[in-house]
DNA sequence: CAAAGAGCTGAGCTATTGCTCACAATAGTG
DNA sequence: CACTATTGTGAGCAATAGCTCAGCTCTTTG
């Protein structure tokens, strides 16, 4: 299992329709296999057997094992998520109904494929290009979650870095944990809790 | 990679002080090696390297690979911790002090190795047998805290079990993002806020 | 001290993995 | 249609993993 290969990128180019097909075949297989078998005995021979593609075509758009995953989990970031935060109401009182934006953006962001998403999150080991592609992208979270507490007037919190920190975290890992294991919570008794729990802190009225 | 190996106990139960040495050793390397490589690239020839003794005598003792990781696992959790709970004041006024008692537990079962306990929460692919130690450690641990909640006074929440929940899930993870990261936060900063959160929570004035 | 069993060794087996490469099939182009 | 570029195939290689076993060394015991 070669673990520092630093090429993460296609080996060629699709120029027919026919290729991106063939790409999007195998990483949705992929998709499947990975949540189904975890990342390493999601094999890319069983991969390949899933998108009923020959394993040589799967290294023709791939160069390694670990470039499918890091693709698969990049389009996970990108396909936007976060669209919510911008257009939030900061006027005085809203402040319950603001971080009820923040949970529910959370628990859509798990509900298309929680276990893949589990599998990204827990088990790959990642190269240093894909894991600094994480690292930017938790950042900027924290960095819009900053500004917007820094915007709320209801918000009154000691520091607000380690507040937005800490925020994203529990709602991020509170919702992980609620999807991935047997749903034992209502949603919505969850939801609710959650959002109890930040809108206090953040109020911070003792 | 057998993975559903069922067997996880030792073919050979140590009558020999030497015996009990080398099991111990091959513990105490497999520790290592699992936290430096993580579980897939800790091989056993690699513990068995690092423990100096050979690969033989390692399965000797444990079945295989995942019996390795199970015992470790179930020795760290035996470990006592969460002694502290028991002997807490629930006198009014008194749940910051209470939310202070939980999350120093966790930063102190965090402390020792950080590493090792980042792979057994987030790599492995437990047997059913360790699944369920570890289901059975955190239904108690839950419900501990939800005990701990009933009988404080100062508590007002709409549902115990869920605040209960939240809250095992909130401080052991929060806590576990923070040793296992670049330490971008103080220590106490983090616990002070984090107590702030659950006290907040809990106390429940809206 | 000698027999017996417990403990230990490590070359190497079996299985599996990620991945290559020589070739075949298909699509685009004049 | 002929020719080229693109796309697809899958047997099989090299590497490495987990793990076994025949035989050795060390402890214990009488």
């Amino acid at each position: 299992m070669p673990s520092a290969d630093r090429r993460l990128h296609p080996r060629r180019k699709p120029r027919q329709v026919r290729a991106e097909l063939t790409r999007d075949r195998i990483l949705t297989a992929a998709a499947h296999v990975f949540a189904e078998h975890g990342y390493a005995a999601g094999t890319t021979n069983r991969i390949a057997e899933r998108a009923r593609v020959s394993i040589g075509s799967l290294y023709q758009y791939f160069p390694n094992k670990d470039a499918i995953l890091a693709e698969l989990l990049v389009r996970h970031i990108d396909r936007g998520t976060w669209t919510q935060a911008d257009e939030l109401d900061l006027s005085p009182g809203s402040l319950e109904a603001t971080a009820r934006a923040l949970v529910r953006d959370a628990i859509d962001n798990h509900r298309d494929d929680p276990q893949l998403l589990r599998i990204m999150i827990e088990e790959a080991s990642f190269s240093q290009e894909v894991l600094d592609t994480i690292e930017r992208h938790g950042e900027k979270r924290v960095g819009q979650v900053r500004d917007l507490l820094a915007r709320h007037p209801d918000v009154h919190v000691r520091d607000l870095d380690t507040a937005a920190e800490l925020i994203v975290t529990t709602v991020e890992m509170n919702t992980h944990m609620l999807m991935a294991g047997p749903r034992t919570i209502p949603v919505e008794t969850f939801e609710n809790e959650l959002v109890a729990m930040v809108t206090r802190y953040l109020r911070g009225d003792q």
